[in-house]
DNA sequence: GTCTATAAGCAGATAGAC
DNA sequence: GTCTATCTGCTTATAGAC
């Protein structure tokens, strides 16, 4: 019930840490509560004693895995430079494009998607960070349909170049994506008379590379 | 050996019909030969006849399930009309959203990504898609990096978009990464007065669906 | 070629000692 | 709270009759 005893590192805290990383691994489904005990170090009793079913350890390890990655991108989101400056800096920013969305790829999760209470995990994740990006792209100036509209697609490509880069096992797949993606918003009137553009072009500072 | 005995419904054939329908319901994973058996409608031993391995199974149902959304994609790409129009055209094809794509689904299969040959078959699918769109792509006048780049964006958003609908349970969510990337793709000039679309909004003729 | 019967092993979960 | 031992059911696969 304690949680975030940072004392010392409580069985509980081991399983769940485990999990995680079992989880980003293999998915889920695949998962077993065995293998989560193994990882951890702890006895078969004390799991079951913190976590009566698998459902238990998954809402709890997925649910902190959601958390962690909803703190990083709502920070980068958040900056105070110009809207499409940090809308562009979250689609860059480094990911393990080989490994997965340790988030998107439960949408593939039988054992996920089968569960409400995982399910409304994931959820979670993906409208919160829907309604910020669309917030994000209000700023831009873009009426409110159309926003959400970017903002779907924005997201779409960082899923998306995740499923690329798994599938050709090429991690600059996502990079690739990303590319083509922020050349079409960033894109300047292709001006062939009229020079106004749409989204007000700004400075591409140099970001961090994909990875 | 012999394929596509058109005269009678074979016990492979049925294995493998099965199999399509339950890999694209609940993933090559969690579908035990037994359900597949059960589906078919087959006895035990017919399986194991035809198919060794839960792996050789897989193979021809994965393999047979590629074929088929290999042939629409290409189809609907390589028609007559202006590259951009075909494009958005693929885009924009009537799609079971909350299902997944029955093949970028696949990438978050742990027993697809772990066994070589069923890998192949799921990254042939995915290299064949790119290549054509990047010729596509190129047709529109761009630079070679840059449709290649523009063709991982187009993927990407169809990916991205079933990746969405099923986290969030939306299945509009799909169409709206299409209608936000295709805003941009056939963005005019920002027509503060004119009006004229890029692209005539084609008739969508009632399509199949899926890829 | 197709069938029924069955084996070996791992899954999720419980019992109950310490 | 944590441990070891154990149960039931399902998985992949094999054996061998028809």
């Amino acid at each position: 019930m304690v949680r975030g005893m940072s004392t010392t590192t409580s069985a509980r805290d081991r399983l769940v840490d485990a999990a995680q990383d079992l989880f980003a691994a293999q998915g889920v489904g695949p998962t077993s509560p065995r293998a989560v005990l193994a990882a951890s170090g702890v006895g078969q009793g004390s799991l079951y004693h913190h976590f009566p079913t698998k459902h238990d350890l998954a809402v709890a390890a997925v649910g902190a895995t959601v958390d962690e990655a909803l703190t990083r991108a709502l920070r980068t989101l958040g900056g105070d430079s110009p809207a499409v400056e940090r809308l562009v800096a979250y689609l860059e920013r480094p990911r393990d494009a080989l490994a997965g969305c340790k988030i998107g790829r439960l949408t593939s999760d039988q054992a996920v998607m089968d569960d409400d209470g995982l399910h409304d995990v994931v959820t979670a994740y993906f409208v919160r960070l829907l309604g910020t990006l669309t917030q994000v792209l209000r700023e831009t100036g873009l009426p409110d349909d159309a926003a959400r509209d970017r903002a779907h697609a924005a997201l779409a490509i960082v899923q998306g170049g995740y499923v690329l880069a798994r599938a050709t096992r090429d991690p600059d797949a996502l990079a690739a994506a990303v590319r083509g993606f922020v050349g079409l918003l960033t894109q300047t009137v292709p001006a062939p008379t009229v020079p106004a553009p749409t989204v007000p072009t700004p400075n591409l500072p140099t970001q961090e590379e994909n990875q």
